[in-house]
DNA sequence: GGTTAGGCTTCG
């Protein structure tokens, strides 16, 4: 690793090597090739030095292209660079700010921060005997890597009686709790390339030398732990003077080690090991199954994982602690909202403007001690929540969430921090759901409360949807709509009495664009237990006309086959005998998979009703036969039925054809985000917000079509809402 | 000097 000066007065050029290439900041891709290349640019912004271990920091700094013009976005110049090792410490002290630097040997990751800091979407990262930096500033500098001082024996070499430092990626994890001796326990199972699966035990009277462990996947190292042999399998336990490090297990996220301890040793070697194991992982389907659920999509009797906030706590009693939390998503069900005097409440349950949003989590025994602790705002992971039906024989049904007693199944709570990568969807999400909230509270009071007589009056505040077209129809009462005959456009003024799917997410559909035929989407278990069924049948044969190469499943023994066609230049790799887990959990990283089931010497898709195509998070359906591979393509579409009302009466209408601009979604869109599955939500509550009474509710300005439609002999009217857009906030989905 | 736990749903 090397700092080396460039004179300033002179030409830089003659310095920096002659094979390099200049490659400027808003042309960095995650797919741009970096060797022989450089990037020129001034430094903008150095972050205090992260010290892990001697020799060994880590440095977040701002580096910016020059701007020919002022409103170039930060977006596009300005990129986070990140040194690693003796190189941080030395850039930190050599260079200033505002000085020119040239950056060589770095590699491109995506910028975790980038929705948050609104910088580049890559990262530069600057690490190893590879990377350079070319300064403007007045010394030298030449580093050395250090050599590695430690030895990790892998999992499959451990024997009985030894004491070693060993890597895993945890599949299994308890947080920690209290032993009836002197610690503090954390179990945990790990594996490493050789799928050894080993048990460990972690004890410390302190909590905060245990493994910080956050989700099945992450990265283990321990240094110091003595091999057991118990049960008739070999374990580990932590010895005399073991210490711990976890990281993220995701592939292209940062390597930042997480313990709490401020003497630790972190390398080059120790990156590599992660890198390696992550990538060994991701193609294992370890993640395959995430355990968190968001609110919207709990279902009674369920146990999960939780990803949310602490609005606010109240102790019941000695063993048992209320948590109000929230994850901005709306539950299918009605919450249970367990009362408790104000004064008795920590925190406030406020921002979530209403009760629908915030889930009541009993806390039980063990568990109690580390929710007292908890300070409204935190952000935390509940494991092994359980989402109870509360029943009685006066109301309706309420769901209520129960942390119980005991550590079965990892069950526990835990403060994740706030800079987490785990935490960036609800982040998303709670800024989206804090600033509806947060809108409709500014909005007039009489929006909400215009009585129906005042309509004659010329209102002073925008209606909740408006007429994007350029007709200059008169508006009209809905009587006149209902009486007229089709075919007929008019603008009409109502409120919406009510609107159907409730749960909005049915109101995502298949449709034909030829037959224009519409289908259902069908729900995961349903294509689960599809892919299952494939599997059993699955015999692999020779096919003259692709190459086949095979993936061990989550079971011991099933092998997935991949099928890589000779003729194919769309890149479709072509998948046989994996769950619908493992296909999904593949298309994370390869584009464009086809499941398939062989048949003979050729590959038929597997069944219709499953997705013909998986490109990353979407899910390509189709029909019949035609197109591509013999299929149609179905395309997505969003129906919703909503009856409206004015004082002339009311009328049942359609949103279909022009659904998409009404929300300013596309179907597609829809589909693979939960942001704007969000959006509609909050679209509807506010058009039509639940337990309103119809003077509650906001106007809205229409453009309806009347029309007829001919079926089996018979003619009926229907009514379309087109050319109209709802006003609200404006979001785009997240980039995948 | 080296216990404790050694996954595998509460029952509110």
């Amino acid at each position: 690793m090397q700092i080396r000066v460039v004179d300033a007065a002179a030409n830089a050029g003659p310095q920096v090597p002659a094979h390099l290439q200049r490659i400027f900041i808003p042309q960095l891709t995650l797919s741009s090739i970096c060797t022989h290349k450089f990037v020129k640019g001034k430094v903008i912004q150095k972050c205090p030095l992260v010290d892990l271990d001697k020799d060994n920091y880590i440095l977040k700094t701002v580096i910016q292209e020059h701007k020919p013009q002022h409103d170039v976005p930060p977006g596009l110049t300005d990129i986070n660079v990140i040194f690693f090792g003796k190189l941080a410490k030395e850039f930190l002290e050599t260079v200033q700010q505002e000085d020119v630097v040239v950056l060589t040997g770095f590699t491109i990751g995506r910028s975790p921060t980038a929705i948050k800091d609104g910088l580049h979407s890559c990262y530069l990262q600057l690490a190893g005997g590879e990377a350079h930096v070319y300064s403007l500033s007045p010394s030298v500098i030449v580093t050395v890597n250090p050599k590695p001082k430690y030895t990790y024996t892998p999992l499959k070499d451990l024997k009985p009686g030894m004491i070693v430092n060993i890597y895993g990626v945890v599949t299994f994890f308890k947080q920690p709790f209290r032993t009836k001796g002197t610690d503090y326990c954390s179990t945990l199972k790990i594996t490493d390339e050789s799928s050894v699966k080993i048990g460990c035990s972690v004890f410390s009277e302190k909590v905060e030398e245990h493994p910080k462990v956050f989700k099945n996947g992450d990265i283990i190292r321990l240094h110091r732990v003595k091999v057991q042999f118990f049960n008739g399998s070999v374990n580990v336990v932590t010895s005399l003077g073991f210490s711990v490090l976890t990281f993220d297990g995701s592939v292209g996220t940062p390597i930042v080690p997480c313990t709490s301890s401020r003497n630790f040793h972190f390398s080059e070697q120790d990156k590599q090991t992660v890198e390696r194991l992550r990538q060994w992982a991701t193609n294992q389907a370890l993640l395959a199954a995430p355990s968190t659920v968001q609110l919207a999509h709990v279902q009674p009797s369920m146990y999960f994982d939780l990803t949310c906030q602490l609005l606010a706590k109240a102790k019941m009693d000695g063993s048992c602690t209320l948590l109000k939390v929230w994850d901005g998503t709306r539950c299918a069900h009605p919450l249970l909202n367990v009362f408790v005097k104000p004064e008795a409440l920590e925190g406030s349950v406020n921002v979530a403007s209403g009760t629908d949003l915030v889930a009541n989590v009993l806390v039980y025994d063990n568990h109690v001690e580390v929710a007292q602790e908890l300070k409204p705002g935190t952000f935390l992971r509940i494991y092994n929540l359980h989402a109870i039906l509360q029943t009685t024989s006066t109301t309706p049904s309420h769901l209520c969430f129960h942390l119980h007693g005991g550590t079965s199944y990892g069950r526990g709570l835990r403060v994740l921090p706030k800079d987490s990568l785990d935490l960036q969807q609800l982040h998303r999400t709670l800024e989206l759901v804090t600033t509806s909230c947060e809108e409709a509270l500014d909005d007039p009071v009489d929006i909400w409360s215009t009585p129906p007589e005042s309509l004659s009056v010329i209102c002073p505040f925008s209606p909740a949807a408006v007429r994007t077209c350029d007709h200059t129809l008169e508006q009209v009462p809905l009587s006149n709509v209902k009486s007229c005959t089709p075919p007929r456009l008019f603008h009409v003024r109502a409120q919406v009495r009510s609107f159907q799917p409730r749960r909005l997410y049915q109101a995502l559909k298949l449709r034909c664009p030829h037959c224009r035929a519409l289908f259902d989407i069908p729900d995961d278990e349903a294509l689960a237990s599809v892919f299952q069924k494939a599997i059993r049948g699955v015999r692999f044969g020779s096919l003259s006309w692709a190459a086949t190469g095979f993936l061990d499943s989550s079971e011991t023994g099933r092998k997935i086959a991949i099928h890589l066609p000779n003729w194919d230049k769309e890149e479709l790799i072509f998948l046989e005998g994996a769950t619908l887990e493992e296909v999904c959990c593949i298309s994370k990283n390869l584009s464009n998979i086809v499941p398939v089931r062989s048949c003979g010497e050729s590959m038929v898709p597997m069944d219709l009703s499953v997705p013909f195509l998986f490109q990353g998070k979407k899910r390509h359906y189709g029909s019949g036969r035609t197109p591509i591979l013999g299929i149609q393509p179905l395309q997505y579409a969003l129906l919703m039925k909503m009856e409206l009302e004015d004082e002339s009466g009311s009328l049942e209408t359609l949103l279909w054809d022009d659904a998409e601009k009404f929300f300013q979604v596309t179907a597609a869109d829809v589909a693979v985000s939960q942001e704007l599955q969000n959006k509609i939500q909050w679209t509807m509550n506010r058009l039509c917000p639940p337990g309103s009474t119809i003077a509650e509710r906001p106007w809205l300005e229409l453009c309806i079509a009347v029309y007829t439609v001919e079926e089996g002999g018979r003619s009926t009217v229907c009514y379309q809402v087109l050319n109209t857009e709802s006003t609200g906030p404006h979001v785009t989905p997240a980039q995948e």
